[in-house]
DNA sequence: AACCATTCTGTACCGCGAAT
DNA sequence: ATTCGCGGTACAGAATGGTT
């Protein structure tokens, strides 16, 4: 196939072992060794430093990288266009999401989208949003779902969807809150959150305590969502969440969720995302589009 | 420091299949 | 039948890390 040399080259630069790239490509390490070789002989320039324990990538090499994983991602897109023209929707979409939309928002897409267009393959993992954000800047992913997403120079926010973040307590915790609670009100509540900033829930908490000068003193932090979840539900403190991550628990009685009356929290938005620029697959298209419905309809509070 | 095993890349040579 | 491109095997040599 045409595209071998450049599929080897980046599989070398990803693991930055020629032997262990010929044993992801099932092909011999002497047969890789020649063809990066030969490879470099057509440019004129090497494109590795070889070392005894593996090679890395020269500045040379680190361009042709760049080029290489777009020219990847730009012939899959045409495989796909070709595929539409003859009526077949095939492929595979890479997503990576928070894991607060994985019990919910994503699966329901995937589901959806597959029942649809059950040749195309999907894989999905998950991150805290600034994980998602880098996955899809990176090419590493195709689709990121983030909450509270920052904003990235190679990220493009598809679509984005209002998602306030509510205050989260076991019923019977005993916990008091006012009707309408700001975060100011849950400053000497004991505190569930996730540990650092990498996580939008955290970014977004921290930006509206800076705001108002409090000082956050979480007793439990976890970068897990169904952590946070479960600590609440078993009345350790409170948690700040987006309803989608505990809406199951909140029906079945075992959560009760009062959305932060702070115009920050109130406005927080899930958001999917995209590399900026990038002409996506048709199927990956079709994809962004009904999850994109999806969301939508799954937005409690209509954007203002 | 010397030795040895391991890991890794590079080269020579050979076989296979497609193209001419 | 010959040529060409590609990949496999076998082997050499270099670097590294552990042991004595």
């Amino acid at each position: 196939m045409f595209d071998t040399t450049i599929r080897y080259f980046c599989e070398v630069a990803r693991l930055g072992s020629i032997r262990r790239a010929a044993e992801s490509l099932n092909v011999a390490t002497s047969a890789l060794s020649r063809q990066m070789a030969n490879l470099e002989a057509t440019l004129g320039t090497p494109l590795f430093e070889r070392h005894a324990r593996g090679v890395h990538l020269t500045e040379a090499g680190r361009l042709f990288h760049e080029h290489a994983r777009a020219t990847m991602l730009d012939l899959e897109r045409v495989r796909g266009e070709i595929d539409a023209l003859a009526g077949r929707h095939r492929g595979h979409i890479r997503v990576c999401t928070v894991e607060g939309l994985i019990g919910d928002l994503v699966p329901d897409a995937v589901a959806d989208f597959r029942a649809r267009t059950p040749d195309v393959t999907l894989s999905v993992l998950t991150d805290g949003t600034a994980g998602v954000v880098r996955a899809v800047a990176d090419d590493a992913v195709d689709v990121g779902f983030a909450f509270h997403p920052q904003p990235h120079r190679d990220v493009e926010v598809y679509q984005e969807a209002v998602q306030p973040l509510h205050v989260v307590v076991a019923p019977e915790a005993g916990f008091r809150l006012p009707a309408r609670p700001r975060l100011r009100d849950l400053i000497n509540l004991p505190l569930i959150i996730p540990p650092d900033s990498s996580y939008g829930v955290r970014q977004l908490i921290d930006g509206v305590a800076r705001a108002d000068s409090l000082v956050l003193r979480p007793v439990l932090t976890s970068d897990s969502i169904t952590g946070l979840r479960e600590m609440a539900a078993r009345g350790l403190g409170v948690t700040l969440l987006p309803l989608p991550s505990v809406h199951k628990d909140v029906r079945a009685g075992r959560l009760r969720a009062v959305p932060l009356a702070d115009a920050n929290l109130r406005d927080a938005r899930v958001g999917i995302l995209v590399r900026r620029g990038r002409i996506l697959p048709p199927v990956t298209r079709a994809f962004l589009s009904r999850a994109g419905l999806l969301l939508a309809e799954s937005s409690s509070t209509p954007a203002p």
